[in-house]
DNA sequence: TTCCTGACTGATTGGTGAGTCAATCAGGGC
DNA sequence: GCCCTGATTGACTCACCAATCAGTCAGGAA
């Protein structure tokens, strides 16, 4: 890619990391390019140079990302293992990728999927594919009888989802402990209490 | 109050009920002090006669409404009827308020509850002491034997809260419908599916 | 009638920060 | 050696907007 850096870093990742930071840090409204820019010991006009707008760094941490969940979902569906793994692995997958990278998921949560009047608006397709995704595979259980069918696939999704986003919240206010054993208790804690609420009653 | 409008109505309300709707509808970064002054129909400076600032006007919208949630948890709790009408009650004293006047809502929740970097951070006290208080009622159902006790009451808590934000969330994106009917279904099935997951199984 | 208070006005200011751009520099092809 | 391409730099521009402030106006007190 570059010819001038053959076996240097990549200057476009280096800013796109280092505006994980500072979004995380200040948020996206208030901290300055320069700060992205300073912060990956970069000029400030080479954040222009590889981005058309302080918008585009953002739309570009989350669509990297979010792909990566909505194939994380279509993968749990095709190996169809029975429902409460399926949910178990969804939850994994976003509470690993919070512990592996919580200034990412910050930024995500707070600056995307929960801005309703900006880049929340501008991505509602692709958060509802993941909706989507997860509705299809809690209606599969519910035509295989592992689920009651008086809650609407639509409905318990958001309870799912709900709980999840409402967990790394807390991890991001720092209102919860997050060791590595509060991550692994969370998970199972999440799939069991919406599993144990969907589930037909012996 | 105003010697000059003795019978007009009170300014200082007039200019908070103009800021719900542009802080709705445009977001409290992207809209301007000015657009307030012009919903309200009041001159510019106005608004700095009542508040000290922009921040001042949203910091009032919520801790306005933000202190009746508070004593609808406080109330349900002193009323101290069984568990599960008591978390109906909490899930549609914050449905019914967004029934009642969504803008508001959508101001509190995107603006404030989920702003991690700002005024989230800045009202995190009066937060979570909305949490402990659910927390408090869960613990108790515990205690009494309702719900099973290896599911903490903090987490039961956000999974509880991470719902109903979630299903307000989704229809401030207006991803779901939001007919009467649709807000009545909602409260009973959060309530439903987390109970469900929470009670003591037969 | 005069003065005082406080609601109300809106032009102005001052700071800020996104985005531009002209210039520099390094490497590769010829 | 020379040109071309594209990465890299950072000073500058320009629009925007929060906050200020000097003033107007209305009603009540004395």
């Amino acid at each position: 890619m570059s010819a001038r850096n053959a076996g240097a870093v990549d200057k476009r990742r280096v800013i796109l990391d280092a505006a994980i930071r500072v979004f995380a840090r200040e948020g996206f409204y208030s901290c300055r390019v320069s700060d992205i820019a300073n912060e990956a010991g970069v000029a400030y006009g080479l954040v222009y140079h590889y981005f058309r707008s302080k918008d585009e760094v953002l739309d570009t941490l989350f669509t990297e990302r979010w792909t990566l969940l909505l194939e994380a979902i279509a993968e749990v569906d095709r190996r169809d293992p029975p429902i409460r793994e399926k949910l178990d692995a969804i939850a994994s997958f976003i509470v690993d990728s919070y512990q592996n990278d919580p200034d990412l998921m910050k930024v995500i949560i707070v600056e995307v999927t929960r801005a309703a009047n900006t880049f929340g608006r501008a991505h509602l397709p692709e958060i509802s594919q993941a909706y989507d995704g997860i509705a299809a595979i809690i209606r599969k259980a519910q035509e295989e009888g592992a689920f009651r069918t008086d809650i609407s696939p639509e409905f318990a999704t958001l309870c799912f989802y709900g709980a999840i986003e409402q967990l790394l919240t807390a991890w991001i206010f720092e209102a919860i402990p997050a060791t590595p054993d509060d991550f692994a208790q969370a998970k199972q804690m999440v799939v069991e209490t919406v599993c144990g609420g969907l589930e037909v009653r012996a």
